[in-house]
DNA sequence: AAACACATTGTGTCCGCACACATTTTTTAT
DNA sequence: ATAAAAAATGTGTGCGGACACAATGTGTTT
């Protein structure tokens, strides 16, 4: 049994295919009693359109942009960017263009400046990182009213309903924190939660990791056997940073491990090189070089993965899956909280990402 | 700038669109000189086919077999045949059929006599894991001879260039079991290596896991605080299988860990349940539901996701990628080394992330 | 009853490619 | 030199859907 043409319903409904097609579209001009003979039809038949003879027909173009981080401040942005320019690549067949808008990931002004010019570009669609929770609200209400669809990664909120978001459950992730430590330390221990380098304020998710991790021990009722101490710690100033590390552990000298919720981890590490430490062991995020690099030396024990490329790549495949493709998507699309290590770490970097799950 | 046709190369080379499919297809009937011209001028423009209009136009119809073992007799195999059946469908518009041929895996004459069945079906391709060895390479023969492309998967063997091998890097896999491991109790520990149900003269990849998991505490020159015992065992007779394990606890006291290298880590963890034991940590593979009960209930401490779903699913892929859209394909994909943890489970386990694809 | 507006339905073309078939050019045989 | 065979090249159609446009049909106005 074939596929189900168009042509085969027409036929069936003893009309021409335009007829169907304007069913099918919506597009009225159909009496109504042929419209409910049509569409009685197609749901008997189990129409399904041929989504490449579609793209093929039509010479519709879209523009979509990507409101991102620029990688020339934080390197992390590599890979979100990477994955946006391959799903681009992959799209442009089907009269997809893909405009990058890079802000300063430290700078709120320099997101608003490149949310703007967005804007004014008049996409078809936007896929961004909203990164400052409180620039990007009047945003959404603007593209909401141009009836604009966004598709939201990296950074979850969960008001003014997206498309789409894309990203991890970053409590969950706390809570995967807690067991890798609980099980590196059954006894019980002293942890240290570090924020580095993020206004707290602004970033949900780092809340949310800390919670993750907090309620892990509460849940396992382990919380009595397991300090927690939390710093926000911020890199502008490097002296401080290290005289308020130097701090912490000198009057937390029990200290066993630290979580570091932002994609800094590195610097700790480096830090512990620095000072000849090495019995604090370290869990962190983000496959970023510096990260691997202290990975692979075993002074960062486990990194959890948010696999940003995946994340630029599946927003784009959001936007053209419901734009050009008019498909069904989901609202959410929880990426796994990959736990990487030096021994399975070269199937988490390179693009395999992309084709290894689903 | 849109994308580069055929039509476009034919004027360029002052030929017909045909002459220039025949050089795209290599079907001969052209002269050298004007072969060469075109080729060249398709370097140039950097010319791309689109596949939607190509698999649109081809009313051809392939055919592939999926031969694979038999959930009833292994309720592993739930996942390769679910993703299997997931690529089937997607695939089922460009005119692809997959038949499921499923042997009982613990069998190797039904293994046999479905490969036979799968043979009599002249299929156009086949993806099947190859369980057994010392069976399956005379069909590897017959295939070639009938040049019938093969895809591996589950189980890696080297030999025979298959279209492309699906899977793991066992060796790495236990690579990963010897981290967790260490990282569990960095001063030292007794493991116990638990080859369980399957015939190890015969699985290759299950030597392999054993030797990553041994190399990894010689890499890091640890041996000598790690004592490993190793034990085959078989569930046919599980009055047995209780006595061979009563034998080893008894006179190994010291272990703490537990590495299966199969599915069976299940079996183990039901074990210590009923003797009351739950200072051994237990390490294992596969996300099957026998696992995930002793996982979520913390006998199980680590699971390494083999995505049998995956697997399967990219498997039929592999030979669509090839066979019907005739692009290049990857002799060899690893799947990467899932860790996974009643805390990450869930983006592991719901089909909520089976990504769309276009 | 003719003229017209408007609602409804049908027809044809294009999208880019593959392949069958038609046509032209070149080579070979007589 | 000419016919026949072979090689090289060109042309046309269909795949399934979208959409512009053409062609009906229906009802209203004068």
């Amino acid at each position: 049994m074939k596929n189900i043409r168009i042509k085969d319903i027409a036929a069936k409904a003893k009309v021409s295919a335009g007829t169907v097609d304007r069913v099918l579209h919506d597009r009225g001009n159909v009496s109504e009693k042929v419209k409910e003979r049509i569409l009685k039809i197609i749901e008997e038949m189990n129409y399904e359109p041929n989504l490449m003879a579609r793209a093929l027909g039509t010479k519709k173009e879209y523009h979509f942009v990507a409101l991102i981080g620029d990688p020339r401040y934080d390197a992390y942005w590599l890979d979100p960017k990477a994955g946006i320019q391959k799903a681009a690549k992959e799209a442009r067949q089907y009269g997809v263009k893909v405009t990058l808008c890079m802000f300063n990931p430290y700078d709120a002004t320099s997101f608003v400046k490149k949310a703007e010019e967005a804007s004014k570009l008049n996409p078809d669609g936007i896929l961004l990182a909203p990164m400052f929770y409180r620039e990007v609200l009047p945003f959404f209400e603007a593209w909401k009213k141009q009836e604009i669809p966004f598709v939201l990664f990296n950074t979850q909120i969960a008001e003014f309903d997206p498309l789409s978001y894309i990203g991890q459950d970053s409590y969950q992730s706390g809570q995967v924190a807690g067991k890798l430590i609980h099980y590196g330390q059954p006894q019980g221990s002293s942890i240290l939660i570090a924020h580095i380098d993020e206004e707290i304020s602004n970033s949900a998710h780092l809340t949310k990791k800390e919670q993750g991790l907090r309620n892990y021990f509460i849940q396992n009722n382990l919380d009595h056997q397991y300090e927690i101490i939390k710093a926000e710690l911020n890199l502008r100033n490097y002296a401080m940073f290290v005289e308020q590390l130097d701090s912490i552990f000198e009057s937390n000298p029990q200290l066993q491990f630290c979580f570091v919720t932002t994609s800094k981890a590195f610097e700790i590490a480096k830090y512990f090189e620095q000072k000849f430490i090495n019995h604090i062991r370290i869990v962190g995020y983000d496959l970023i070089p510096q990260n691997l690099h202290y990975l692979n030396k075993g002074a960062i024990s486990f990194l959890i993965n948010q696999n940003p490329l995946g994340q630029g790549y599946w927003g784009i495949n959001q936007l053209v899956s419901h734009l050009v493709f008019k498909k069904e998507i989901s609202a959410i699309k929880f990426l796994p909280l990959d736990i990487v290590t030096k021994e399975n770490l070269n199937y988490y970097i390179e693009d395999s990402m992309l084709y290894n799950r689903f």
